[in-house]
DNA sequence: AACGCGCCCTGTCCGC
DNA sequence: TGCGGACAGGGCGCGT
């Protein structure tokens, strides 16, 4: 569920009701979604002041007034909430609380436990930074830097958006809305895109994930019952969970296939 | 060395 | 109605 948009959209709502906020006290329920030992994460935090959210690929990044960071991967069902946020009192799987001096907590809730936080020094973060891919709404992220990057390696152009390291943020969701719009089927071989191809995956890209992100970044996942944000994404994808169902441009059957152990969907007449 | 695959964990859904 | 099994996607560690 949380890709870049999600991501995006938990870092503007805490940016400034975090900002200034001190951790006093740390409890840690599930260690397993920390970096380190409950005990030296507590060490790393607190007595430290949030600056405020940020985002980095699917990251929500939390600095910190002194210049360190605490970066959280959400995983599949990651949430960042805060203690007097509307429905913080729903969270079932709590797996750590920031109590904040002024009383109220920053809570991490995952229930798959598939997330990771970690607290990163100044420099350290800066060769981690450095180590992600491209930011796909970033002014870098053109479509003569997308085709120069497909155009070195063999893999699958869907295992290519969805590998952090080349591209940030993307992941299996809205990488299949991607191709589908661009017209490229995911198996193809990156090498293989074309020019022409690159841009229009370019473009087609910016478009889902903006689009997302007006969205409140609500995918399909939180369809079912009406916990969290109504409403969503889930209207707007065209190929993703449609196997079977007529594509929205040519009629033809949407079809599913497993590419490296992971769901792959498209319009077998649309894109080639 | 780039790449593919299995696994971590839990909730939901489907078929018997 | 209950239950087992398949399935979901992110990312890491390992094998090739």
């Amino acid at each position: 569920m949380p890709e870049l948009p999600e991501a995006e959209t938990i870092a503007r709502d805490l940016d400034p009701r975090l900002a200034g906020g001190r951790v006093t006290d740390i409890t840690v329920h599930h260690h397993d979604v920390l970096a380190t030992d409950p005990a030296t994460f507590g060490r790393q935090l607190i007595g430290r002041t949030f600056a405020g959210a940020g985002r980095r690929g699917k990251n929500v990044v939390l600095p910190l007034e002194d210049g360190g960071r605490l970066v959280v991967n959400l995983g599949m069902t990651g949430r960042l909430v805060l203690s007097d946020a509307p429905r913080a009192g729903e969270l079932r799987h709590v797996a750590v609380r920031f109590t904040l001096e002024d009383g109220r907590s920053l809570l991490y809730d995952d229930t798959r436990r598939f997330g990771l936080l970690e607290v990163f020094e100044a420099d350290a973060w800066r060769e981690r930074d450095a180590e992600l891919g491209i930011e796909p709404l970033g002014d870098l992220f053109t479509a003569g830097a997308l085709h120069a990057m497909t155009r070195r390696t063999r893999v699958p152009i869907r295992n290519f958006l969805l590998d952090q390291y080349r591209v940030a943020g993307v992941g299996n969701i809205y990488a299949l809305e991607a191709l589908f719009r661009a017209g490229v089927r995911p198996t193809r071989r990156s090498h293989t895109v074309t020019r022409a191809e690159a841009a229009r995956l370019r473009d087609a890209l910016q478009d889902v994930l903006r689009r997302a992100i007006g969205n409140r970044g609500t995918t399909f996942s939180d369809y079912r019952d009406g916990s969290g944000e109504r409403g969503g994404f889930e209207p707007l994808l065209q190929v993703y969970g449609r196997e079977g169902t007529p594509c929205a441009a040519c009629g033809t059957q949407i079809r599913r296939r497993v590419l490296s152990n992971r769901s792959v969907f498209y319009c077998p007449a649309c894109q080639r």
